[in-house]
DNA sequence: GTTTGGGATGTTGTATACAGAACGATTGCT
DNA sequence: AGCAATCGTTCTGTATACAACATCCCAAAC
């Protein structure tokens, strides 16, 4: 086999595994077997296990006792506490550094980021859907790195890749924005006083309200699952919630 | 070759390689070629594969970009943010479960193992050094689940497992136990102090107090590096801290 | 003397072969 | 008829084979 990339067929199955999870393909809890994803993707099963085995770490499978994984399934609870989660990690990061303080040239580069979002919350006709989603998660990284702590900005990003953890989790396509339009301008909001909180060496108001901000996800997650059910199936992972 | 358990090659390379990384076999950078370590634990490169994957993921190597891995190298920074994380998802736990409530049974729990520990520090010469290990494991074991969420408890099982970041890092043996034995009354007190403001639904108390629990492994981790330098080669993982 | 090209060697990433354990179905027994 | 045991199939965990890429050294040219 032609070997293109570094960790291609690893990428790929990764990739292409997270999907279809994501996606809905194998239903909560279903078993998954080596041989039939390899099958599934034309690729061996060395890189399928590899890749089964990070999604294990990352919460989306669930190893057996006696072998092999199967899909695992999500209470709405769990929902909540991933995101409460990823709002502590990234409050700390923000604390830490208002704490310890930021150089101009990040504040500066967080605030050119802010300024893009705002001209893109701004004219949301006009806006390209991705733009935003770089931009939010391009803000999100510059807070997680400004903590100037390596460990702290890994274990911030790791988090967000919990299942529906992530910032921008909710917003599955482009057809949904205009009906969290409202959203967004909340959100960009708290981005505003989350900077200006870090900029001004004020740690326990920008930890508090960097928690605040990621909660905001969650009131958008629970306005889908209530109100709008017909963009449920859009939204990546919702298939593995359990009714309950 | 005979298979006597799931996965004892795996767990073998797993257990074997951190050990030899945190005791500083191989040198802080170090490559680490699979060859030479399935060579030298006499498994083949697959398990050891996975073992190194896993301990990417754990921190304590760092993937190449060209291909492989080495071992990782800290600074005191990241030991004080390993352990500043530590607090601060152990502390929301414990915040969690304060908001939440915790059943009778669960306090009752903690507070027999908080009766074990109390004994155990009251006479340090006839204490077996495990058990004050397995005490104290299990008692911030049981703050995590008393969240009542899965998530939030085993994230913050997994960060406890980044390098010194252990409830437990810096009490690598027997001997050193007198001379911490104040730093150990300090934290039994604090452990009452946190089950408390948990059974008192004092979310915020509960949360600042077992941060500032967290806290008292750095100042040990000080302790050691400065004034017991002579320790310091029996800590685990400290001959991968850089000097500066 | 320095730099660049080329080949030999070593290492990784992927595929596959193989052995032992789990799972399922069928059959025999109560 | 219901339950348990046994056999065959399937799947996982591990070892190994193989091909492409990286690395290193040496030689040759400028």
């Amino acid at each position: 086999m032609v070997q293109q990339e570094r960790n291609a067929q690893f990428a790929r199955s990764l990739a292409a595994l997270r999907s279809k999870i994501l996606r809905g393909t194998y239903p909560a809890g279903a078993r998954l077997r080596e041989t039939a994803v390899a099958e599934e993707l034309a690729i061996s099963r060395t890189p399928i296990r590899q890749a089964m085995d990070r999604l294990v770490e990352e919460g989306l499978l669930e190893r057996i006792e006696t072998g092999g994984c199967c899909v695992a399934s999500f209470t709405p609870g769990d929902l909540a506490d991933a995101i409460e989660l990823r709002g502590v990690l990234e409050g700390t990061a923000a604390r830490l550094a208002a704490e310890r303080g930021v150089a101009d040239a990040d504040l500066g580069r967080a605030r050119n980021v802010l300024i893009e979002l705002d001209a893109i919350v701004a004219e949301p006709d006009r806006m390209v859907f991705s733009d935003y989603v770089r931009c939010n998660a391009e803000f999100h990284d510059l807070i997680a790195e400004m903590s100037g702590s390596g460990i702290i900005a890994r274990e911030a990003r790791r988090v967000s890749r919990l299942p529906f953890a992530s910032p921008s989790a909710f917003l599955a396509d482009h057809e949904m924005f205009g009906e969290f339009r409202r959203f967004l301008v909340r959100g960009q909001l708290q981005h505003r006083d989350i900077l200006d909180a870090v900029a001004c060496r004020e740690g326990s108001r920008a930890e508090a309200l960097t928690r605040e901000h990621a909660r905001l996800a969650w009131l958008n997650l629970q306005y889908v699952m209530t109100q709008k059910p017909e963009f449920a199936e859009r939204v990546p992972g919702l298939a593995l919630v359990s009714g309950q």
